[in-house]
DNA sequence: CTGAAAGCGCTTACAG
DNA sequence: CTGAAAGCGCTTACAG
C-alpha cells in the first residue's frame, strides 16, 4: 500500500508549481491546455484525489448537505415510515446528480440538536424532514435560523414557521379524495387521524374533507376518531367506531399505516371492503398497492419532492432567494373505495 | 449573523493559547480542570465547534463512513429495494451510536467508482450494500482492496472474495422453510429465483432448498424457474407454471418480491393460497405482513447485521483483524404456506 | 499562462 | 500544566 499522492508529487512529475496542479486539476481556463492534460494524466495515473478535507477547509464550503430525519416519538421505533424512507431515497439520487454528498443522521426530537448544527462545518446546508409537531421543535428550528444555517424542511408551508418549507398540499388531497368519494356516492363518513395542532399534516387533510363534505351538505353524518399514525392506532380506531355502531360508509385515513390497520379491525370484524364500507389512505406507500382490497390513497410525489427540497437548498446556500414551495397531491384509485 | 468563533477567540477570552483551548476541548487530561472548565464554559457560550474540515485534515481522519448502495441494474430504478432501506436504517442508527458520521450514496455497477474511493478522504471507510454478481464489481472490489481502503461487504461471505464480508445465512434459510413446507405435508415443489452464478445469495438459498428435498426424497417433483427479482419477473414465473401445467403444492420464492408476484398470478388465475398452493417469500419486508393471505418468509435480521456491519468496519479501521461472520436466518410463519 | 506565498482552523510533538 | 510553532493538503490572491 503506497502512501497516498499529494498534489505535491503530481507537481513534481510534472515539471510544474503545486499551484499550476491545483490550477489543472480544476479545470482552470488559466492554465495552458497541454500543460492541463499533462497534469490530469499523471493524477490518473497515480489515482491521485484530491482531500476533500484540506481543499473545503481552504474553500470554507463542504459540497456536502445533511440530512435530519427526526420521528415523532411516539412512533414504532423498530421500522421507519417507509414514505421518508422513499424520499431519503430521492435525496440521495438529488444531491449526487447535484454533486453534493448526503450525510444521514436520525434524530429524536428530545435530542440536542447541536451535535449536528455541528455539521454547519460538515454541511453547507440541512434538510429537515420528518413529520412531528411544530411547536416542539420550532425553537431549535428558530436556532438554526439565527445562526444563519441553510436549510430547508419537509412539510407545509406556515407563515409562522421560520425558514423555507416544501410540502404537498395535504389540504387539497384530502379534498380530492373526499370528492371521489362523495362521486362514488357515499353518504356518511368518519376520518381517522389526528387533526389537532400538533399534526399539521394531518390536520390540512382533516379540513380538506371536511370542508368537502360541507360544500356538499354532508356534515352531520361525519365523526372523527384519533389515532397518531400507526397500524394499530388505526386498527383501535375503527374498532371503536365498530363498537359505537357509528360505522360509516367511507372511512378517510390520515395515512396509509392507519389504513392498515383499518383494514385489518374491518377483517377481522367480518366487515367486507369495499362493499359494507370504503377505504382509503394516504401517502402511497408501497405497502398500499398489496393489501386485500388494494387501498386507494393519495400520493405525494417523492422523487420530484427529493429534487425540489435539494434544488431549493442549493439556491438557498447559494444565497439566492427561495420561496416556499407546495406541490399538489394526487390520488391514486384502488380497490379500497369500491369505484369498480 | 455572527462570524463563526474559531479558537483562538475563545483562547482570547479565556486568557489562555490556542494550544490549550485545543486541549482543553478535547479533555486533555494534562489541562487543569478550572481551565478546561472555563473554556468549556465559554465554547458553548459562543456556541462554539469545532471544524471537522481542520480537525479531520489535521488528524488525517474523518469519523465518517461512506455507504455505497449498488443496485442490480436489472432492478427498478423508481423504487428501492425495502429490504436495504431497511439496512440504511440500521446502519445510520449503528453509526450515530459510534459517533460516526454517515455519507450514503448510489451506484450503478456501471458507475465509475472512483467516485467514491475519492472517499477515502472523506469517511474512514466504505460499505458495501447491494445484491448482484460478484464477477461484475470484483475487480472494483479488489482494486479497493490494494488501495488499502478499509471496507465491509453485505452478502454471503466467500473465500474467493477480497475483503470482509457479513451475511445471513441464505442456505439455512433455503433450508429451514423447506424443511417446514415438507413438515406440513407438501410432496410437490417449485423454486422462483434465479439459481446461477449471478445472484450468490439466491443460489445459496436454492441450495438449502434443493439439498433438504434430496433428504426427503423429493427431488423428482421440483421445478426451477428463473426470476431475477422483481415482481413482474414473479408473476411471469408463475404463469409459466401454470401455463405448462407444472404448478405444484408448494412455491418457494427467492425473495418477497417474486413472491408478490407470485400471489398476483395465483388470484388472478383463480389459485387460492394456501388451499391450492402455498407460497413462501424471502427478506420479510414491510409489505409481506400486510398481503393477503400473509406471506409466510424468512427473515435477515436488519437490526443486528446493520450494527455488525459497523461494528466490523470500525474495527478494520482501527487495524483489528476481522472476521467474516454469518448470521442465521428465522423463518416468520404466515398464512400464505397454509400451516393454521 | 505560471510560481512563490499565505492561510483555512485545527492537533500535537517539543520545550519549558 | 501551558505556550510557541509546525504542519495537515489544499486554493487563490498577488506578482510576474
Amino acid at each position: 500500500m503506497k502512501e497516498k499522492a499529494t498534489s505535491f508529487d503530481i507537481a513534481h512529475l510534472a515539471g510544474v508549481s503545486q499551484s499550476t496542479v491545483s490550477r489543472a486539476l480544476n479545470n482552470s481556463p488559466l492554465v495552458n491546455l497541454e500543460t492541463r492534460e499533462r497534469v490530469q494524466r499523471i493524477a490518473q495515473e497515480l489515482n491521485y484525489k484530491v482531500d476533500k478535507n484540506a481543499s473545503n477547509l481552504r474553500k470554507q464550503k463542504s459540497s456536502t448537505i445533511a440530512l435530519l430525519l427526526f420521528e415523532d416519538p411516539t412512533s414504532d421505533d423498530s421500522m421507519i415510515n417507509p414514505f421518508f424512507l422513499a424520499m431519503l431515497g430521492s435525496i440521495t439520487r438529488a444531491c449526487a446528480k447535484a454533486n453534493y454528498d448526503l450525510l444521514v443522521s436520525f434524530q429524536n426530537l428530545e435530542d440536542d440538536w447541536h451535535a449536528e448544527y455541528e455539521d454547519s462545518n460538515k454541511a453547507d446546508g440541512i434538510i429537515l424532514l420528518g413529520y412531528g409537531n411544530y411547536t416542539d421543535y420550532q425553537t431549535k428550528v428558530a436556532q438554526l435560523e439565527s445562526q444563519g444555517t441553510h436549510f430547508v424542511r419537509w412539510g407545509a408551508p406556515d407563515k409562522d414557521h421560520p425558514g423555507v418549507s416544501i410540502g404537498c398540499d395535504n389540504y387539497q388531497g384530502g379534498q380530492s379524495i373526499t370528492e371521489h368519494l362523495i362521486a362514488l356516492g357515499k353518504k356518511t363518513f368518519a376520518f381517522i387521524g389526528d387533526n389537532g395542532v400538533h399534526a399539521p399534516e394531518f390536520m390540512a387533510r382533516y379540513r380538506g374533507y371536511t370542508d368537502t363534505l360541507e360544500k356538499h351538505n354532508l356534515t352531520a353524518k361525519s365523526v372523527q376518531r384519533n389515532a397518531i399514525s400507526t397500524e394499530d392506532d388505526g386498527s383501535d380506531a375503527v374498532r371503536s367506531l365498530i363498537e359505537c355502531n357509528e360505522l360509516p360508509e367511507a372511512i378517510v385515513c390520515a395515512s396509509d399505516l392507519i389504513a392498515m390497520g383499518a383494514l385489518r379491525a374491518l377483517r377481522r370484524a367480518n366487515i367486507n371492503v369495499p362493499q359494507d364500507v370504503a377505504v382509503v389512505g394516504y401517502d402511497n406507500i408501497a405497502v398500499s398497492a398489496y393489501t386485500t382490497p388494494a387501498l386507494s390513497t393519495v400520493q405525494q410525489n417523492t422523487n420530484l419532492a427529493g429534487e425540489l427540497l435539494v434544488d431549493t437548498l442549493l439556491r438557498a446556500i447559494n444565497n439566492e432567494k427561495v420561496e416556499d414551495y407546495l406541490m399538489p397531491a394526487d390520488i391514486i384509485i384502488r380497490q379500497s373505495c369500491g369505484s369498480e
